[in-house]
DNA sequence: GATGAATGAGCGTTCATTCAT
DNA sequence: AATGAATGAACGCTCATTCAT
């Protein structure tokens, strides 16, 4: 059991959740696309809400990682906060599947709670200590920026990291429902960074 | 079959769709809220897409609605930018089950380009155009106070909208999930609505 | 929901569970059988191994009930051992479904031991208070009998009841195997009968 | 391809379907406790049945083997009687694995005839013959018994020996039930052999 | 001989939808 | 108009069996 295919199992799983959305994804639309049998699939899953959190947990793991280093590298408040989001939002980019792990994120967070399944109960407590820390993360740094002075006091760190994190989902989802809609959304990639450029030296910056 | 009894039936689907998701929602569920047989519900639904798609256009069409006359009365670009906004906070707010229709108007509107059932059709097109109308209202606000100078010119209407709308949206999404999982947030509805303050007047207007 | 409907399904499950044993039947193989579809089967029964547990049950509780008026009319330990035994045989030869019932009995015996669901655990209570009530039928019985100085005291009535049962059963066992393997077992339903008389005579009363 | 490891994979079959009956046991249960792969399982037999099959055959083998010595070592239709019944008692006993073996026996050769796979036929027809020596060894004795006036003559062979049979199983089935339901049966090994002297000595012998 | 990854047919179960009453 | 019994297609999941190594 190579580890390898356990990975491409997982893209290949994002891929259909993104275009399916988990509820309509069959075992066997994520086999196919994965190129083997339904049957094997269970040989690395415990069954299709594992495949669903274990999405999530890898994609928190490696924002959580990637973020570790940053905010290592970085110096000062603003250039951590800058760096994060960066990591943000080039794993939104890096491929359309990660924003869709997002979204799949956001809607699975919730039922998160209710999960009953014996088996899942450690990915579960996984998923939500990861979650933790990348929420820490954000406000860690934010808090320091305002003891600095750098950053505004007016408001606590957890409403603006949800400020900056709900406007960076909402600037990338609109991107990615354009391909797909085959609307224009009036804006690109580059308004979209900018405009988070502007949040956080107009939104966050004192004065 | 009057049409007292459709609403009815809106209003249970749109309770058991925030309870369960509209995944895990089944139609006798829907029946049995509204206090009725499933057969009856089919009297006055197609399906059950179509009582999804049906609690998304009455959200969407009581929404333009109220910010038609938001902005008919309002003075100017700022007031009416609140009006619309307070309008949007309203909704989410009147009741927990309004925000979890947006969840799933967001959930379900990638979806909407792949609704293939000719029944579905008209209803499709109606909900696109009333989606339409309410980005437009927005735009066309943020258009007309960069044009009177009050709001800031570097960053287009479409991107400030989409921040806007994914910081409230994020903000309250927040709220709603901290009493489910019994984890405090950090923040509450009036750290929510004072930041959304902040936001427009240190991103959205000049200087 | 009439309550005919239950009846039916659990006959043709009898039937299909003694035709193939209950592993190797399918629900089509009954809801075929019972002339129903696979769904309303679950309208009835919460899955495959209710359908089980409630032939099981009905066995026992029909068992029981006929032992119980028998038990009250006769007279003196004797009468009350052919009475009970009369039923006995009777629920074997009514049908041939009835013995495979007592084999599906035995062989799912042990494993209610094992029943983790919580929705079966009050029918799995239920069946197990049901076997016992029909031990403790023979045992009182037997017991009064050796009180009376009736019946042979050598032996403890719980030895003496495995015996008889397990001689009717055996019995019973190799007619109905006989015919459906169209082999002659050397004997006839009438020997089976005339034996078991003798075994009361010869090793239960007293010399 | 060693006839050795043959042994070991019927052993740990038996063990396997003892604990979790034919039905429940996968072929990936029995490799392991025989310890080996699923796929060498298959060089030795030629599926699932087959296991099961020949687990039957060795019973039934070896039961007749042993018959066939004390057979010819015992004088007259009384010794040889206990002979063969005291085989039958030592090869349930011998381990609780054996009775089992039983269980399965009786559980299978009703759907023996059922059997269509042109390989397994063969040993199809093994067992059945193998049944027949072992039922044909204890109505010859019978008969024997009651041809030199030792024996009741009023019942015939066949019914005799499936009472002895159906005593012995049933007794000694309810002991090895009891020690799985952890419920006490109210005699033991001794009170079970005991018995099974009593109804040789009054049931099968003459007065 | 030996492995165990890989297959896929088959089963239990659910639930949107229909229709006789 | 209103019911809910009845349907059956479809999905998640298991596991006997095969075969490349």
């Amino acid at each position: 059991m190579e580890d390898s295919k356990r990975l491409i199992i997982l893209e290949a799983a994002t891929r259909v959740f993104a275009e399916k959305g988990y509820q309509y994804a069959t075992i066997a639309d994520i086999a196919k696309a994965a190129g083997i049998s339904t049957g094997l699939l269970y040989s690395y899953f415990e069954n299709k809400l594992d495949v669903l959190l274990s999405i999530i947990l890898k994609f928190l793991q490696t924002l959580n990682a990637a973020n570790q280093e940053c905010v290592g590298a970085a110096r000062g408040p603003l250039a951590r906060l800058h760096a994060v989001l960066h990591n943000f939002e080039q794993m939104l980019f890096r491929d359309k599947e990660s924003l869709h792990t997002v979204k799949v994120l956001n809607e699975a967070l919730p039922h998160l709670v209710m999960i009953k399944e014996e088996k899942l109960q450690a990915k579960r407590r996984d998923i939500i200590a990861e979650n933790k820390i990348l929420l820490e993360t954000f406000d860690a740094i934010i808090r320091q920026g305002q003891l600095e002075d750098i950053f505004d006091k007016d408001l606590n760190p957890a409403v603006m990291r949800q400020v900056l994190c709900g406007a960076i989902e909402r600037l990338h989802y609109g991107l990615f429902y354009s391909t797909y809609s085959d609307q224009s959304i009036g804006y690109d990639e580059k308004d979209a960074h900018q405009s988070i450029m502007h949040l956080i030296e107009k939104f966050i910056c004192k004065k």
